[in-house]
DNA sequence: ATTTTCATTATACATACGGCTAATGAAATT
DNA sequence: AATTTCATTAGCCGTATGTATAATGAAAAT
């Protein structure tokens, strides 16, 4: 573990382009940002990004890793094992865990931006996201979904359907902050009005 | 009214660069966007942009101002004067307008999918859209969904947050199609598929 | 103290971009 | 038949892009 003062500071660098990466590619979509952009951004000489990353499409890869990673660490749709016995049990718990996905999409919306720019038209970078990490991340919310319609709190419907259904009712609320800042005057970013849009959701979806 | 063989070209090569516009557009966003791959796609000589739109704003705001129209020709929030008497006739008129609104977006995802590449981030685009048509619409959707919600047919709770939460529920099934298929199997252009998530998001949201 | 390492910068290159002017040639007009 | 109109094309300009290579210089190793 070396962490002599380059070894420090060549990490910042690399963070820095991380993270601008995410920002810029979220906000303009893979075409239409410039790795020169992201590296002024980040404060840094656009070289830097081929150093550190390779190129723009590994670039683009690293920030999605990331933005997968995190997610997994901050939030999950599994379901605990032997801890849901009743229905309000399982109740209790499709709240919580659509609660937290809310609070997610809140509180990093650039995620859900990145991703929907590349699932708009098929490419590598969609197949290539969809076989690493959006296929198991679907396995994981079929059996959540499943689980909600035995207990009778989702509509025996279609399961892609329902899933897309949820995922567009957390979502967009938060991706498309700047239009519902503009139309309505509010603000996502507002604990209050993340607050007021989860009790819309929960009183919509689990019944 | 001219209607000479060079004016009907005319009109045809317009139109060709205008649907190409919004295939394009719709797919990579403004900035991803190339006039030269529009016209490539038209199959005509790029200058002819400049010729028949002024610029690339010019063309990406008459492709916006066409969406606009054809939704406005093809469907409707607006609220029937006289007709809705019972509880009932109000339900099934719900359940009417939502089922028109997927069947649009179904039938045009391009629509969603250029709004949603530009409402990602605020700019002067977004502020000229807003301002133009979605403030309108939203204004409409609001008369809507207060209205189910004096019904009981929706739940009193924040209404931005409801109309993005119906807004989401049924676009990004169609607007990510490309995902959906190849996470789910399914092809959200099956009129099968479609009548499916017609009855997921009815039963959803509608009770 | 000298040499080596390597994170960073400077620079070059071929291509692509939006916008523009001039040329073209067939249809429309005279 | 001669002339004019104008939709379309050819081609140029300055700039921006992704990528590659060489130069730099301070930290690390000797």
């Amino acid at each position: 573990m070396k962490s002599s003062s380059r070894t420090v500071q060549k990490e910042a660098t690399r963070a820095a382009i991380l993270q601008s990466a995410l920002l810029v590619f979220s906000e303009r979509g893979f075409d239409g940002s410039s790795t020169r952009d992201i590296a002024a951004h980040a404060g840094v000489h656009h070289a830097l990004i081929k150093y550190h990353f390779g190129s723009k499409d590994t670039l683009w890869r690293a920030a999605v890793t990331f933005l997968f990673e995190r997610q997994a660490a901050e939030m999950s749709f599994d379901i605990p094992p032997g801890k849901l016995h009743t229905r309000q049990q399982r109740r209790d718990y499709a709240r919580q865990v659509l609660r937290h996905y809310v609070l997610y999409c809140a509180r990093h919306p650039e995620h859900a931006r990145l991703m929907m720019q590349e699932s708009l038209r098929d490419s590598e970078r969609l197949q290539w996201a969809t076989d690493t990490f959006i296929a198991g991340i679907a396995r994981g919310s079929e059996r959540f979904v499943r689980m909600l319609q035995r207990e009778g709190v989702l509509p025996d419907v279609s399961v892609p359907a329902l899933v897309y259904i949820i995922v567009g009712a957390a979502q967009p609320f938060y991706t498309l902050a700047p239009e519902v800042r503009r139309v309505w005057g509010i603000d996502p970013g507002d604990d209050a009005v993340i607050a007021a849009h989860i009790d819309a959701l929960l009183a919509v979806l689990v019944r």
